[in-house]
Order: C-alpha cells, then sequence, then structure tokens
DNA sequence: GCCAGTTCGTAAATCGTTTTACCACGGGCG
DNA sequence: CGCCCGTGGTAAAACGATTTACGAACTGGC
C-alpha cells in the first residue's frame, strides 16, 4: 500500500518464468526447459517446476516467446465477408486444420475493398504472421501502389484463380458452368438463361465461359442466354424478371451464384411459374438449410472441405520451401441431382 | 553463400527499427519518437526517418511492441461456431466496433464443447488479449475444474445471461417468446406449439417462459404444448410432424429457435398442410436470405447491431474500470409481422 | 557573460522468453 | 589416479520495441 511503485500497474499482472523459476528453486532457463525444452531436466526439478507452474497458474507469454523464437504459428486468413456463409465455412475448416497442425488463425475480413484488405494485410504483418490464406477482393490482387512488397507465404483461394506472383487454390469454375448448364441440355432444354451476379471476377467469368462452352459443344451457341443480375439478390430478381416477360420464355435457368440463385427463385416466386412443371432450376452453392426449399433444389456445389483442406496444405509446401514454383489447384465441383431441373416439357 | 550463418534464417527477415535508425542516421529511440512518440523530433530528423521508414518498407513488429508496452490492444472473441450466420453476423460487427475503436480482434470457436472452449481461451490468454467476448458453451461458464482463475476483462453475450461473475449482455428472450406468441393469441389462436430445439440454455428457456406468461396471462394456461425437438433441423422436423399426426391439431406453432424454424418450414411441407391458410407460424431469427420464402415469414429477430454494439462497450467499460459491479444487459428483440401468421380460421 | 529552462538526441534498461556458453559433478576406463 | 564425456544446472545474451535518465546545445533574461 504504501510502497513506492515503479513497475506500471503493479497489479496482478499474470505470472512470468521468473516467477515459477523462483518459486521451484531453479533458473528460468531450466523451468524453459521443462515446459518445452529440448534438454534433459532431473525429474525431482522437473516435478517442483511442475507444481510451480500449476500453482501459480503460469501461462507462457506468446508475445515473448514468439519474439525470441523468430515465428509465430499463426496463419493469418483474409475473407471478403465473414458473414457470408461459403467463407465462414472455409474459415471453420481451417481452424480446424490449424488446431491439428498446432497452428492458430488470425481472422479478418476485407470487405471486399482492397483499401481494407491492404490495411489488414498491414496489420496481419505487424503481428509477423507465419502465412497467410487470402481470398482476395482483386484478381489483380497486390497490384496496388501502397502495397506491401514483401509478403510471408501465402496463397490465393477461391478468388484470382491463376495469379502470376501467387499460390492459388479454387474450384473448377469453368467445370461448374460447363456440368450444371450440360445438365439442362441433357434434359432437353435449350432455351437456358444463365444468371450471374457479376462480371467483375474471373471466377465468376469462368463459370459463364463452362456455360458458353456447354453451348457449342452441343451446338446451342446462337442461343446464349446471359443475364448479369448485379451483387444484390434483388438485382438478380429484377433482372430475370425482365427477362422472362419478354416473349419467348427460357425454359431452364442456370444461377451461377449463391445471390442469383436467390434472386431467380424470388423471380420465380413473383411470376407465378411453377417450379419445376414450368421451369427448370440449377441452383448455386447449396448448403445445408437450403434442403428447406420445395421442391429440392439440383445445384452445382464447391467442396469447401477440398478447398480448405488443399490450400491449407499448399500453404504449408510453401512455408517450407519459399523458392518452389508457384502453383494452380483446380478443386473439382459437385452437381447434386435433385428436383428443381426436370425434362423439357413440350 | 560462404558466409558462415549466425542468426538463424539469415534471410531477408523484415527490418527492424535498428536498421531504420542506422539509414536515417540517429538512434532507434528517435524513431521510435517519430513513429508512435509522445516526445518532440526535429523536421529534419522526422523526415529522414520517415524516408528510411518508407524505403526499408519497415512495418512495426507488434509482438515486440506490445511485450513492451504491456497491452496489446486486441479482443478475444469466442464464439460456439462461426459457421452460424448468427454468430458470424455478431464476429462481422464487433470487427467494425474494434477498427473504429483501434482493436484488433481475436476469433475462435468452440463447438460448444467446454474443453474446447477452455483450450481456445487459455491460447488467448497466452497471447495476453486486453479483453474477451464471449458466447459461452454452458450457462455455468469457468465452473470447470481445470478452468483458468483469472481472465482478463470479460463480458458474456447472448448466452449465461444473468451469470455471477461477469458481465453479459443478451436479447430479452422473454419478451421474444412473450411477443411471439402474443400475437399469435391476438390474432384468435388458442392452440399454438412452442417449438424449442432444447432445455439446456438459460435463454432457450427464458423464450419458452415467455411463451408460458403470454398463456396464462391469456387465461390458456392449461393448453400449453411445449415441444423439445432437439439440435438439428431433422429432428425438429420430426418432433412437429410427430405433433401433428395427433387428433388435435394445433393451429399455430411458435418456433423459439432458428433451427426449428427450419425443421418446422419441412414438416409443414411434408404433411402438406398450407401455411398460412391451414396453419400460422411464428418463426424465429430471421436474415436476409430468409426473404427467399413464400409467404414471407413473420418472425421474432435479435437485434445483432445492438447486441454487439452494447457488448462492445460493456467490455471498454470494464477494462477501464475492473471492479466496478457487473451489469446484465437485456436487449429488445424485434416482432416482425409478414404474411406466414393469419387470424385463426374456423 | 552567466544561469535557468527548454528542446532534442542518445545510451541503456526493460518487457518475458529461449538459447547459448560455460561449469560442476560423477562415472567409466585405461 | 588421471582423463574424457555425458548430464543437468546457471548466467547472460539475444529477440525488437519503448521509455527512462542523462546530457548537449540552444534560448532568453538579467
Amino acid at each position: 500500500m504504501g510502497g513506492k511503485r515503479r513497475k506500471p500497474p503493479a497489479g496482478r499482472s499474470s505470472p512470468t518464468i521468473r516467477d515459477v523459476a523462483r518459486r521451484a528453486g531453479v533458473s528460468p532457463g531450466t523451468v524453459s526447459n521443462v515446459l518445452i525444452g529440448v534438454r534433459g531436466v532431473r525429474p525431482d526439478s522437473r516435478l517442483s517446476v511442475m507444481k510451480a507452474a500449476e500453482a501459480l497458474g503460469y501461462k507462457s507469454n506468446h508475445m515473448a516467446s514468439s519474439l525470441r523464437r523468430g515465428h509465430t504459428r499463426t496463419i493469418g486468413v483474409v475473407v471478403p465477408d465473414l458473414s457470408n456463409e461459403f467463407f465462414s465455412g472455409l474459415v471453420t475448416h481451417w481452424e480446424a486444420q490449424a488446431a491439428k497442425a498446432g497452428y492458430e488463425i488470425l481472422v479478418v475480413s476485407s470487405g471486399d475493398d482492397p483499401d481494407i484488405e491492404s490495411h489488414r494485410i498491414q496489420s496481419l504483418i505487424a503481428r509477423r504472421v507465419d502465412g497467410l490464406l487470402i481470398a482476395a477482393a482483386r484478381d489483380d490482387f497486390g497490384a496496388a501502389p501502397g502495397f506491401p512488397v514483401t509478403l510471408p507465404p501465402a496463397v490465393l483461394v477461391d478468388r484470382a484463380s491463376g495469379h502470376k506472383r501467387f499460390d492459388t487454390v479454387s474450384s473448377d469454375n469453368v467445370a461448374a458452368g460447363y456440368e450444371g448448364t450440360s445438365h439442362l441440355i441433357k434434359l432437353g432444354h435449350r432455351d437456358i438463361a444463365c444468371l450471374t451476379s457479376a462480371d467483375s471476377h474471373v471466377h465468376l467469368r469462368d463459370r459463364v465461359r463452362g456455360y458458353r462452352k456447354a453451348l457449342k459443344d452441343n451446338g446451342l451457341s446462337g442461343r446464349e442466354r446471359l443475364v448479369v443480375g448485379g451483387r444484390s439478390v434483388d438485382a438478380c430478381q429484377i433482372a430475370i424478371e425482365r427477362q422472362f416477360r419478354r416473349p419467348a420464355r427460357p425454359t431452364a435457368i442456370f444461377a451461377t451464384t449463391f445471390f442469383s440463385t436467390l434472386g431467380a427463385i424470388k423471380a420465380i416466386h413473383a411470376l407465378d411459374i411453377a417450379l419445376p412443371k414450368d421451369i427448370s432450376l440449377v441452383a448455386f452453392e447449396h448448403s445445408d438449410w437450403m434442403t428447406v426449399f420445395q421442391p429440392y433444389l439440383t445445384a452445382v456445389a464447391q467442396r469447401r472441405d477440398e478447398l480448405a483442406a488443399n490450400s491449407w496444405s499448399v500453404l504449408m509446401d510453401r512455408i517450407a520451401s519459399p523458392h518452389a514454383t508457384f502453383r494452380h489447384l483446380k478443386i473439382p465441383i459437385t452437381l447434386s441431382i435433385r428436383e428443381s431441373a426436370r425434362p423439357v416439357s413440350n
């Protein structure tokens, strides 16, 4: 109470390794060797250290430790939007991977804005993460002028597939477009609207490329009906409604994004068309709760677990050998055939 | 190449404050003062430091800095499941709050398992977070034997409302149950099934308490029909289907959780009952994409933004004054009246 | 011209841990 | 008995930033 305060709060700050050492009657070095050490320690000192640490509730200071060791065993994760179930699912998988490998992850979101993304990455660098998993805001990731020149080992996931200066892991989006469209063609559809949110990213354009390729391979090149809806559900709904007010209606819709899927469903309701009797739908990015829809949606889905597992191991490889040549992985997609796409009626 | 390696990787590790100092021809102390310092620095040295830092791409080492300063300006966030849209939404709000206040957040998920939760919290403590925001796995949070005795300032959010040893911020779940039920009663319903996932948590029990209170206040005490479905959508569906196969069907369902809402919808489909003509439904936890349902769901919703903002500021207060008495905030809920609940038909 | 006061720079201590260098002790062996 | 080596302990030097203590240079007032 009356004592002079030299140390900042002087309060009950966490016990240090020195406190443990004092209580156990050994040196800090020995404590360190007991807790994580490579060197042998006599059983009796080991025991007394364990007891002292337990009694004081000692928790190693991660910052001091990784300052000394030169690595943090932490991976930074950058996603556009954590509220988006696709990304939060990925993050959950990564978290499990990390736990298995003795790592921890540090999650930040960019709001799909390259400036915020850059700032968040700066702060991950300041925290000296050992690696980065990034779902980039733009395909030209890292091209902005203020961007940090040197990054820790990084892997681009989902977006910016095939980037020149990074490893990339993403779904095979061309196949996604191709298989979704082909399924409808096999069912006899010849007028298929392809609904997409935007053409700003290569992964979105790839899905449309797959759609085009499927038409072409089946001699339907002239029948392209591309609808670019926009980033919101409502915009997609409006776009598809406009398309369907025209005289010659498509008999099927292939929605190439999650949001455009929702937009298509709302439009079908609003137009009072019967799904799947009057129109077929192939949806995108089916997630568990979508099973509440009737009819069950035939859908193209990404394999989030594979995406997460592969990107994780590519990152680990990159950390192990920083100078290896870049890899570009494409993860196959899944087409789940359910009830929303039916043979064309005529 | 031929040189002897003394320092670990000897590679191009990040530049330190000493490197900047050397390049600028000043001491490290001066560099520190330029970058964050409280003390004045002459304009010319300031300039040369800025230039040197810029040229080297210097990024302050967050670990070294917070080791010295004694705080991290980091808040640990613990949620049961990041894939759950409710929690990922909360996290997104917190991230924004943190950015505004010059903090960063460190997110971990517990999988609703108290052991994992405890481990994750240990590692947040090792990282010396300045505070914790916790959606606890159990109402008796912190009671397990191995649990750390001293925690940084912490606020329990959503779950474990009214905990003895922590501040808590949660929705007014009794009101949620009361208002949802009252709405149905006002529409003339007298046989109302209350569907819940479990009775394991106080926030779930509170919703049922609200349901009971509403019945009682309207002289319907004898008409209680509680259906405890279970944690999965399917279990809820089965439970409600069983209930509806009995002779006297309820005329309305009040779903007190998100999962049970989905289960109820699936059951209604499966039983081939018309919503809202033959049965009324008050849903829980409406989120944006739920607008794709037809009819639009009348729903009780939690105010995630309020929840996040209030818990954040309670935590900041707690950090500022560690010895203040505990506060227990209840955030009002919202009842959105749409189309799925109609006056009872007879 | 001298003294007090301000400004600004540097050296060194510090945060808590890991790791290196060094030393004491004892056992085995020639 | 003398030497070598393995074991296990300690002190001290890192890691990179912040902050304290001190001192040099300059200013201004008398």
